[in-house]
RNA sequence: GGGGGGAUUCCCGAGCGGUCAAAGGGAUCAGACUGUAAAUCUGCUGGCUCUGCCUUCGAAGGUUCGAAUCCUUCUCCCCCCA
């Protein structure tokens, strides 16, 4: 036999960062992953163009995996995609047209392999789901697959039960079905890959069970589950949230400047935590930082190291430089020792910009069009409130112009809205 | 197929012929404080050529001096019965 270098305990481990809910048959399936190198999947469907912050975790879970001898398997939804999981949904999503769907799958594909290594003996393989259900047809989908399952058991699911409950409203037959797509999945990759463990997060546990007695019945093979905490915050709010919407993995809708500023910004209370999520740091190094920062007194680390990892991670090593070095300009220095140079390369960071012509001197116009306001009128309100700022100088005169003496260079301005919200203006 | 209920501003949710850009709550945003925290307090939250005007209460028509509120048709959703 090769010889895998399994990493001791890796259920252990993970349970030690928080990151397991649950697990079937968790001393079967310990002993399992300490035998062998094991292959498992997660499935990630298409229900936007880009994944997000939520994804995260059970994909560097896929590595963690992997890194510890396992075979991971990505499994992009290009079936699921098109029905859309109920699980905890309070409602009925609305279906998005097959080509759409197509090319969201090609962005996720492309999202997910960068986190994954695609060489030695545990190569990590990437499929679509679509590859199996795209020629299925109705009578052999009932017959094969939907005899297997029992409408009464299914009603009884946790992740159903809101919308068989209330009375405003419902499930469709579509919907409904989902989890016996998930659940042929497993049993495909089973006879496909020898897939034998499906991780997702905790809202998954239906899916998953159903995927594991449908392999049961269908192939006769044990396979086990794992599902992951979703990410809370301890304020009680939703994780993974900005005022402009989700935190995207796509760089071209998340810029990773914005990307290390999320994560700059997580509360105490939750920064370690995070850690263990969503970095590869050693548990031992976290702890170090956490009583290094309890007995500081001052400022704490942990959220600066957290956004270095993550953001790293993410989008690599030079985005992460460009993002601190726009960090600094912003937040750290005298805006006024900013040269010519640092200005440009603002710019070439990803700091949004605006380009205006010189006679567009108006405060509410350049705020509206960097952005930083969605309307004039929200632009008023925030010029009267004291949150409009330019090159570093609060302005409440609601008619102000900008002029020559604010533009840096003759041609830089730097707008600022509230606290963290900046804008490079470019003269023309 | 039959009967009943519903669709309100970002979300929940009041309003049920004028005093409604529409109560209340949530969330967001902003200000103070601060560590680009947390907690707390305060304020804003349809748009504009802004003492006024325009658009909005599922869609389209209608009644009326005047409609989110009444009528008609339509679309979608939910529940119950068959």
């Amino acid at each position: 036999m090769e010889s895998v270098m399994n990493e001791p305990q890796l259920i252990q481990s993970l349970q030690a960062r928080g990151l397991i809910a649950q697990t079937t048959d968790a001393a079967a399936l310990d002993a399992l992953l300490a035998e062998k190198s094991v292959t498992l999947y997660c499935g990630f469907d298409p229900t936007a163009d880009s994944l997000h912050l939520g994804h995260l975790v059970p994909l560097l879970t896929l590595k963690r995996f992997q890194l510890a001898g396992h075979r991971p398997i990505a499994l992009v939804g290009g079936a699921t995609g098109m029905i859309g999981d109920p699980s905890f949904k309070a409602a009925e999503r609305k279906l998005n047209t097959p080509d759409v769907i197509a090319s969201w799958v090609d962005k996720i594909r492309g999202q997910v392999e960068p986190f994954l290594s695609f060489e030695g003996e545990n190569a990590a393989i990437v499929d679509n789901n679509y590859n199996w259900f795209g020629q299925l047809n109705v009578l052999d989908f009932l017959r094969d697959i939907g005899k297997h399952f029992s409408v009464n058991a299914m009603i009884k699911k946790e992740s159903v039960q809101q919308r068989i409950n209330r009375d405003d409203v419902g499930i469709s037959f579509t919907e409904f079905s989902y989890s016996l797509l998930q659940g042929y999945d497993f049993a495909e990759l089973n006879k496909r890959y020898g897939c034998q463990l499906q991780i997702g997060g905790s809202d998954q546990w239906g899916n998953i069970t159903a995927g594991i007695d449908l392999t049961r019945r269908l192939n006769q093979q044990q396979v086990f589950g794992l599902t992951q905490p979703l990410v809370t915050k301890s304020d009680g709010t939703k994780f993974g949230k900005t005022e402009s919407g989700a935190v995207w993995l796509d760089p071209k809708k998340t810029s990773p400047y914005k990307f290390y500023q999320f994560w700059l910004g997580t509360s105490d209370a939750d920064v370690y935590r995070f850690m263990k999520f969503f970095t590869f740091m050693a548990l031992d190094e976290i702890n170090a930082i956490e009583a290094a920062d309890q007995a500081s007194g001052t400022k704490p680390e942990g959220q600066r190291i957290l956004a270095e990892r993550a953001t790293e991670l993410v989008h690599g090593h030079d985005a992460l430089v460009a993002a601190q070095r726009i960090s600094q300009s912003l937040f750290s220095e005298d805006q006024g020792s900013l040269t010519e140079d640092d200005f440009e390369q603002l710019a070439l960071d990803g700091l949004p910009t605006v380009t205006l012509s010189r006679e567009q001197g108006s405060l509410i116009d350049a705020l509206v069009a960097g952005e930083l306001a969605t309307s004039k009128s929200q632009a008023r309100g925030f010029i009267e409130s004291g949150a409009a700022v330019v090159n570093g100088a609060k302005v409440t005169e609601l008619t102000y112009a900008m002029g020559d003496a604010d533009r840096r260079f003759g041609r830089y301005t730097l707008l600022r809205r509230g606290k963290k919200n900046h804008c490079l203006v470019i003269w023309q």
